[in-house]
RNA sequence: GCGGAUGUGGCGGAAUUGGUAUACGCGCCAGACUUAGGAUCUGGUGCCGCGAGGCGUAUGGGUUCGAGUCCCUUCAUCCGCACCA
């Protein structure tokens, strides 16, 4: 009988469906353990061979803890909000509802295909009105809050109005002091902007990348050079309000916390990075004329006395308030022009200096020398204050600007000696100060401590940090997406009622912009908080839905709360959490946010949401090329072996599908049908009337043609092979293109294993007591393949197994006592084929239900050991001892070997390293 | 530019704590069985050398009895960030 696992995936798959067999249940009294993938975005593309490397894994380490006694959280969803439902609808009228339900059946069956134990039960769809209102629940709960710096925490707003109503607010960067007074004397319209500027969730003007034509905000990388990338429309800056999320206000915890997690170290660093946590201090400098100050802020307030201008951003404030009139055209026409540049086009040309003075001047704060002011766009309005004290000498961005515009270069602190200045700037942190007043002579390190202390004293500003990080831009002009349950009564956002919660989003005909501009919402013309207060018309970002989704899993169907105290309390924190390292600065910072922000109001017993991450490298796909001659009529291909080397260069690529090559060879009669407009093109082959593609390894996608279909692969080989494959390729966190070379490896592994149960004459198990070399290949299998599942090496694991198998086939060994727990160890990795064998050896109940086997380190013990015995660390014979040698014994025992004697000769031995049980080094 | 990784046979990769480099698989070579082989089984397979032996983990150096592993140098590739004051 043959290894039919279409046959045996069929059955049991349908069997564990009718059993309902990855039912997971809150049961409180089994330790719990949670592991999670990150849900995918179902587009109509279906999945690929590299999606479910991350999902395998997974797969394999919850059945791993399932075996092992735990109760495993392990659920999958859809993360279905998104842009290319949108387009899609946008394009053919299709409500992207459908679209989004097709699509996620297609990826179901596909996951279902490759046998993954997800509890289907607790899917979580983020389109979901039922799971939406939760999201929207959320926003309420940050609308409704603002960040206490005293108690580190957010807490209701409500305790800062009744603040604000006993001793009213003593005044911060945004907002002037006021009285109780005054408070109580303040318009509606008054308290509530004033209370916006503390809000988590907040209404605020920001810059955003409007394009009139598409009548829409665009993404940042939806702009190429001025103009939207769909349609070549030009795109402008313009300050639009905006809602947004007061992530910077977590932006200390989020960089501490960071340390308690067990996160890849790159994912970590490119958090710190991302969060740009920076020492320093703000510094006052007066203008001239007595119309104001400009604040800058500074991390080396010890340069200070270097200072030659000041650099303001192009939309600073002051910009236009200071430019004296003689300056006003060059200052207009550069602001003008850095408006309509996007902000990764100012970025992009980093080498190109550009600037305009301004034609004011500040007074230094210590000198009161003059310094003139201004404006470049490498300072950016966004970060710090958007003005920078420009230190030519120990700044390269300043001396590269100072240079282009002949500006001095004083140097402030000691350099390296024959440091050449009018070259570059010396921006190193050690050295004393020199020419610099009061700070003269100290280091840099104490200078900056004791000019932030002057400054202080002085009142001229004060020691600060800074974050990179900005406030999580929270509103989209765009229909698919949660609404924000925010309607406006006498132009005041409102927070709706969270009874009157799920806000859902009501059917428009188009899912355009209205032609006067507003979001697609602003078509719904009677959708109106009771028939009469508009609602917000723009919808949430793609993350909302993602920043919480693995607590609904723990209690996916509760009308009452995202979930309950109980199963948050039950299930925690995610155990281990799985997926791509695509998220590093996106999800997984605003994840971290709400989930401290929850913790906050004591929602959550836990701070952070994953306890352990890791990363699956992406699974590249082979793109193939055709080689052919430009301009050649009728078009010529060729061969890439039959061009001549000089042709190359010349020779243009066309893309071909890789379903129609094999083996890097064309099949000519397919790529003609595929594209019919080379029905009379020439191909020259090879002599053998081959025709070799060449070949790249790119991300996987559908443009490139490089796409290979999980589908495919498992009905030529199952799903047992195909996760085996998955995970032999290599450790799981390491990119690799796909290839199937080696899959009948794996294959060939599992047929193996179904010969030793099954003869010409049908099952056969023997039922013979193990031998002791039996029970020992078996419990190192089963010790090995724990540790790797444990450390998450599935490939080393895979090829633990076909070591057993090969080592058990040697030794002609098909006994019951050796196989049932080895299909037991081997079931997480290949459920089918393990549940076939286990039901026929005469089991009644799953496999899925069996226990993970014990180790029994009796089998394991060794008397002897095999040292390998090396002269000069170089390794020349084995030399097999007993274990209960000492030192002195081993050393004896090796020198009196007649292998050794030939490689000593008579050659003086100058000294005998014996490690016991690893190594004997003999140095002559 | 900054940060993070990675570099081992023809290929994917193993070597978990400084202790036999190349496990396991593919491919390749030889053989067995076979009408047949894209089935199965057996043996071989880092490089140089007839051999003894020598050389080998990107490069050059160092520490060590001993280095793929630790330290320094250089190079290459990939990823992320990028005027952050």
């Amino acid at each position: 009988m043959d290894y039919n696992f279409r046959e045996i995936e069929a059955k049991w798959h349908k069997n564990w469906a009718a059993e309902k067999a990855y039912r997971v249940e809150n049961d409180f009294s089994k330790p719990k353990y949670y592991v999670l993938d990150m849900f995918p975005y179902p587009s109509g593309a279906g999945l690929h061979v590299g999606h479910p490397l991350g999902y395998i894994a997974s797969d394999i380490f919850a059945r791993f803890k399932r075996l092992s006694g735990f109760n495993v959280l392990h659920p999958m969803g859809f993360d279905s909000f998104g842009l290319p439902a949108e387009q899609y609808a946008i394009q053919t009228g299709q409500h992207p509802k459908i679209t989004t339900e097709i699509n996620s059946k297609r990826y179901r069956e596909q996951l279902d295909k490759i046998c993954l134990s997800f509890d289907w039960s607790r899917q979580v769809d983020t389109t979901d009105p039922k799971y939406y209102k939760w999201t929207q629940w959320i926003f309420l709960q940050l609308f409704k809050s603002w960040y206490n710096t005293k108690s580190n925490k957010a807490e209701p707003i409500d305790n800062l109005i009744a603040s604000f109503e006993k001793e009213g607010f003593s005044g911060n960067e945004d907002i002037t002091a006021f009285t109780k007074d005054q408070w109580k004397g303040f318009s509606e319209k008054e308290k509530s902007d004033t209370l916006m500027h503390f809000r988590l969730a907040y209404l605020d003007e920001a810059m955003v990348n409007w394009c009139p034509k598409l009548g829409t905000v665009l993404a940042n990388d939806e702009v190429k050079d001025g103009v939207s990338e769909r349609g070549g429309y030009p795109v402008e800056r313009k300050k639009m309000p905006q809602w947004s999320m007061r992530m910077t206000a977590y932006a200390e915890r989020m960089l501490t916390d960071l340390n308690t997690l067990d996160w890849p170290e790159s994912i970590k660093e490119a958090q710190r990075n991302w969060i740009g946590r920076s020492q320093g201090s703000s510094l006052q400098f007066t203008i001239e004329n007595g119309q104001g100050t400009i604040e800058v802020f500074t991390t080396r307030p010890d340069t200070v006395f270097g200072v030659t201008f000041v650099t303001l951003a192009p939309e600073h404030e002051l910009v236009k308030k200071i430019t004296t009139a003689d300056r006003k055209a060059a200052v207009d026409a550069y602001v003008n022009a850095a408006k309509n540049k996007s902000e990764r086009e100012r970025q992009a040309d980093v080498k190109k200096i550009t600037g305009e003075f301004t034609g004011a001047y500040v007074l230094h704060p210590f000198t009161g020398k003059k310094v003139p002011v201004w404006i470049g766009d490498y300072v950016l309005a966004g970060y710090g204050t958007g003005a920078v004290m420009a230190v030519p000498a120990h700044d390269s961005r300043d001396h590269a600007f100072a240079k282009h515009f002949g500006l001095d270069i004083p140097q402030v602190i000691e350099a390296p000696a024959g440091w050449d200045f009018s070259k570059e700037s010396y921006d190193g942190k050690e050295g004393k100060c020199i020419n610099s007043d009061f700070l003269n002579g100290l280091d840099v390190k104490d200078a900056v401590k004791r000019a932030i202390a002057e400054i202080e004293k002085r009142g001229l500003g004060k020691g600060k940090v800074n974050f990179r990080l900005r406030d999580a831009a929270f509103g989209r002009q765009r229909y698919w997406g949660e609404p924000i349950p925010i309607f406006y009564k006498d132009g005041i956002p409102t927070p709706l009622n969270e009874s009157k919660l799920p806000l859902v989003l009501p059917e428009i005909d188009k899912f355009q912009p209205t032609e006067t501009g507003d979001p697609p919402l602003a078509r719904a013309s009677d959708w109106k908080h009771q028939g009469k207060y508009s609602y917000e018309h723009t919808t949430m970002p793609g993350w909302a839905g993602s920043s919480w989704y693995y607590l609904r899993y723990m209690d996916p169907n509760n009308d009452k709360e995202f979930a309950s105290k109980d199963a948050i309390k039950y299930w925690q924190n995610i155990d281990i959490y799985v997926g791509g390292a695509e998220h590093v600065t996106g999800h997984l910072l605003y994840f971290r946010f709400w989930t401290k922000f929850l913790f906050d109001y004591g929602y959550l017993p836990f701070n952070e949401p994953a306890k352990k991450l890791v990363n699956q490298g992406m699974i590249q796909g082979v793109s193939h090329f055709a080689l052919f001659y430009p301009n050649s009529k009728p078009k010529t291909y060729i061969s890439f072996k039959a061009a001549p080397p000089a042709d190359i260069p010349t020779l243009h690529l066309e893309r071909v599908d890789i379903n129609i090559v094999k083996n890097e060879m064309l099949n000519i009669e397919e790529f003609k049908k595929w594209r019919p407009e080379n029905a009379d093109a020439v191909f020259k082959t090879d002599p053998n009337g081959e025709f070799e593609c060449i070949t790249e390894v790119e991300k996987m996608s559908k443009s490139k043609w490089n796409v290979i279909n999980p589908d495919i692969v498992i009905e030529q080989y199952g799903a047992d092979t195909f996760r085996m494959y998955e995970m032999f390729l290599g450790p799981i966190e390491i990119s690799k293109p796909w290839s199937t070379q080696g899959i009948s490896g794996v294959h060939g592994f599992l047929k193996k294993l179904w010969r030793i149960f099954y003869n010409e004459n049908g099952l056969a198990l023997s039922n013979e007591k193990a031998t002791p070399q039996e029970l020992k290949i078996l419990h190192r299998t089963i010790k090995k393949v724990k540790e790797d599942i444990e450390r998450l090496s599935f490939n080393t694991s895979v090829s633990a197994f076909m070591i057993c198998l090969n080592e058990l086939n040697e030794l002609k060994c098909n006994k019951r006592e050796i196989m049932e727990p080895l299909l037991v160890v081997l079931s997480p990795f290949a459920p089918f084929i393990t549940e076939e064998l286990w039901r026929a050896i005469g089991n009644k109940i799953s496999i899925l239900k069996a226990t993970f086997p014990t180790v029994n380190e009796a089998y394991l013990t060794e008397s002897t050991f095999s040292y390998p015995v090396s002269f000069n660390g170089k390794t020349r014979f084995m030399l097999e001892l007993p274990l209960t040698l000492t030192k002195e014994q081993i050393e004896k025992e090796v020198l009196a070997s007649d292998d050794a004697k030939k490689w000593i000769q008579d050659t003086p031995i100058k000294k005998i390293i014996v490690v016991p049980n690893k190594i004997v080094n003999v140095v002559i």
